[in-house]
DNA sequence: TCATTATCTTACCGTACAGTAATATGATTC
DNA sequence: GAATCATATTACTGTACGGTAAGATAATGA
């Protein structure tokens, strides 16, 4: 179920937490330490508590293997979550949001 | 200038700030006391230094007319300020926001 | 013109919430 | 059991929001 609006920015309002998902879109899956290590101004625990609340928003998801908890990001909970709000402002977007969508699909 | 993506997420983080700006997407411009009537909860004061805040981040613009302060959305601004970030994700997309792309192209 | 009213902005203050560090607890591997 | 990793809890702190009140500017009216 896709996230309530004012959720969903009252959890990206935290840089930490975008340049979390910002990793975790770039590689595959990581696990805390990995992700703390992007954050050496961070204690882990400050780290642990940020994926918890982008767990709780779904817009993580972690597996378990061993002693490590590897986390990714959930880019379809993102997406659907975030829909809602751009479709009010989308109707005035042709320009950025095409050009976006041109060079994805024309990759260099 | 498009605005920095933390200062976007740390703007567009408020309730009401956001339904603000929602507001002013639907009617063309609205002076302070009428976007006030629509927060009951809140001062006229309040409503002003919310949108003092969007206006120093330009996503809305003022016009005066005499004692009235006309705002209305800064469309192209949101768009741009938002479009960095977007694109990080949007190669997960294609559903979601093709279909908000579908829905605007043949309006029922 | 002077006072009054209306609209919007700014200044000040109290409060509540969110982020961080530190610590403790729990879980897993060796 | 010892060591490592992840999470939970607590305490501290800063900041952002909201209200009240005051200030600024413009229209209205005697």
């Amino acid at each position: 179920m896709p996230l309530d609006t004012d959720e969903l920015f009252r959890v990206l309002a935290d840089p930490t937490r975008r340049r979390i998902l910002d990793l975790l879109s770039e590689k595959e899956s990581l696990a805390v330490n990995d992700i703390g290590k992007a954050f050496p101004e961070l204690v882990t625990s400050g780290i642990s508590k940020h994926l918890m609340v982008l767990r709780a928003a779904d817009l993580v998801t972690a597996t378990r293997d061993g002693r490590h908890q590897y986390y990714s990001v959930n880019a379809k909970a993102l997406e659907e979550s975030l829909a809602p709000w751009l479709s009010k402002y989308e109707r005035y977007w042709t320009s950025a949001l095409e050009r976006l969508r041109d060079a994805s699909e024309r990759p260099a």
